[in-house]
DNA sequence: TGGAGCATGTAATGAGTTACATGATTGG
DNA sequence: CCAATCATGTAACTCATTACATGCTCCA
């Protein structure tokens, strides 16, 4: 029974109690959301599906059809068997490097616009990670509970570290 | 009509003169596949609806059912102001983040191991980088030609720093 | 007290992957 | 010349995103 990346996370998050599907859709994206996008849509069909195969059991409908879904048995060893295997192979999908192949096309100018606001993006994003950072500095968390983050900073760091090498004409 | 990133890379390929749809599919993870995963199928799909849509003709059927694809004014036109716009947004889904998130779950060992089966993949794939580097410096390809290729590199770099960096109990 | 905005769910569509079928080539 | 392999295309399926409908709440 291979769950996938997005149930697998979902049952990981159900773990500690039960939860609706709108609320397991906003903690999703408020824990996992930097590295794994997950749709509301996406949690109602997941568990739907793991429902049917046993995994969760949802309750009565409550005020409007609202659900709460629970974990059982089979659920948390469906999830420890996951957690275990080999993570799949990650592809990037980077949209900016896609469009850097054809950049001939686009001349000097266009070419510096696009990787500016490219850049603005990613300076954006290393700055959230680095208020997070502090905050978790601040409170005394330890290190390997911020890896994830970790991850993030490095990633941002290495992406602004490439752009600010770029060939003098396509520097921003 | 706005082209999605795979369309816009297959008519980016498509430029250059008429391909067949298995060709073009491999010629894109010969070019692309780095950073872009795209499979037979899509292509087929893609350019079945590029040309409903008028941005590709397919010749006539050839010896094993094949046709030839060729992009037209309309195409050119599409895929200039795809390459114009800016990119879209990347969402990272790194399954590696994933799991860790739950790590806890996992105990130390089974921690360490996963990590380690992952460090070695970025090992390797950055090894690859490097490989296809010094054929470039070799063969004296001007640096403005392989952004992408420094892009793969910084990434695979920041990975193997981060693994290089956890916290004792878990390095592999 | 009514309407702005949030919470909640479903449906429709789009994108990506896997599995499969079969026609050509070619080295043994 | 035939079996292994490569080339080629189609179909079925899974996964992901967007759009939509409607029910609550709460404060102006």
């Amino acid at each position: 029974m291979g769950l996938n990346s997005t149930a697998g996370a979902l049952l990981g998050l159900l773990r500690h109690g039960p939860v609706t599907p709108y609320r397991l859709a906003a903690l999703a994206n408020e824990t996992i959301g930097n590295f794994w996008t997950v749709t509301q849509s996406q949690v109602y069909r997941e568990l739907a599906t793991m429902e049917a195969a046993g995994l969760v059991v949802g309750g009565e409908r409550g005020p409007r059809g609202r659900r709460l879904y629970q974990i059982t048995d089979a659920g948390r060893a469906a999830f420890a068997a996951w957690v275990g295997q080999d993570p799949e192979p990650e592809h990037l999908r980077i949209p900016l490097l896609l469009k850097l192949t054809f950049l001939d096309d686009l001349g000097p100018e266009g070419a510096r616009a696009v990787l500016r606001r490219h850049r603005d993006l990613h300076a954006e994003k290393l700055a959230g990670y680095q208020a997070r950072e502090r905050e978790l500095v601040a409170a005394g968390v330890p290190e390997a509970r911020w890896l994830t983050l970790r991850f993030g900073l490095a990633y941002e760091r290495a992406a602004l570290a490439w752009f600010a090498e770029l060939p003098p004409e396509l520097r921003p």
